[in-house]
DNA sequence: GCATGTCAAGTTGTG
DNA sequence: CACAACTTGACATGC
């Protein structure tokens, strides 16, 4: 079976007003402090709470967890957030849920780099992998936490080899979660590059096809898939979009997503999940499985 | 309630 | 060579 999934925002609940993203502008967290920053992060998982459910009800088993869930958390404790009990007890009712969740921290996170810079990306990762603990969920890529590179410095080779060492300084909850894709950008890692990573400290290599299309590298789609696929211990879970572009708008960036998807997807006969990335969000998830039926071919089943 | 200017972080290549 | 894109547009303000 193959569950697709979206990520962070269900469109409907938003218009209702829940939410799981909502943040502060720094002026503002300074200004209002931890106190009101435990009020957000508690309405956060509410929101989330109501959108697992959501998902449940509506047979959707694939969901990203947005990473502004809590604000500003690099600085503070979330233990020590005065609203932690009902916080904890929220966040383990998400966790009770029969739902793939996974995350997707942001651009800012170097695990290749150094200095400050790597050690904020640890202090970020950790509050992910912190919260998938507090939901009860198993350390492992079955909740991943995904990453890119994110940057060559020049040396592709020995970025990779950096990466690899700093790796050492995760919490073990984190090592087994994290997971790293492909980039779209032609100086950063193909499917291919990233494979000397996976066998250096085991992290599994998450397949976005739309950055595949923007840069494949040598290796054909089906290739790049197959190469991917290898490196999970557990079903893998990859990630599909549409051009902009190429389906909404002549003019948009290459590598801007679509509203919905436009295309059916190939999974080379694996079975895999996979989260669709589409700007229209639960309503991609749908018009996706109206159009072209789940992906491994058992459309209706 | 809606338009607008602004918003933590790193790195890259497009336009 | 500024800035959008990437993760995810959304906060805060002023009309």
């Amino acid at each position: 079976m193959i569950n697709l999934g979206y990520a962070c925002i269900n469109i409907n609940l938003n218009d209702q007003g829940v939410s799981s993203s909502k943040g502060m502008i720094r002026r503002t967290f300074l200004e209002k402090g931890v106190q009101y920053a435990s009020q957000i992060a508690l309405q956060n998982v509410q929101g989330l709470l109501q959108i697992v459910e959501w998902n449940v009800q509506q047979g959707i088993k694939v969901f990203r967890v947005s990473s502004d869930l809590m604000p500003w958390a690099s600085e503070y404790n979330i233990s020590e957030l005065p609203d932690f009990p009902e916080i904890r007890a929220t966040l383990e009712a998400v966790g009770r849920h029969n739902i793939r969740l996974t995350t997707h921290p942001g651009p800012f996170n170097k695990m290749a780099g150094s200095g400050a810079t790597l050690n904020n990306t640890i202090r970020d990762l950790e509050i992910h992998s912190e919260v998938f603990d507090l939901m009860g969920l198993p350390a492992t890529p079955m909740h991943k936490i995904n990453i890119h590179v994110g940057g060559a410095y020049g040396d592709k080779d020995e970025t990779i080899r950096r990466f690899a060492r700093n790796f050492s300084l995760l919490s073990q909850n984190l090592r087994g979660r994290l997971s790293v894709e492909n980039d779209d950008k032609a100086g950063l890692y193909t499917v291919a590059d990233l494979v000397p990573l996976h066998e250096m400290i085991g992290v599994p290599i998450v397949f976005d096809y739309f950055h595949h299309k923007l840069h494949p590298g040598n290796l054909s789609e089906e290739e790049a898939f197959h190469t991917a696929f290898a490196t999970w211990r557990v079903k893998p879970i990859f990630h599909f979009s549409s051009s902009r572009r190429d389906w909404e708008e002549p003019t948009a960036k290459r590598e801007a997503h679509a509203d919905f998807i436009y295309e059916p997807i190939n999974t080379y006969g694996k079975e895999v999940d996979i989260v669709l990335e589409a700007k229209m969000k639960e309503l991609a998830v749908q018009r996706y499985m109206e159009q072209f039926g789940n992906p491994g071919g058992n459309v209706g089943a």
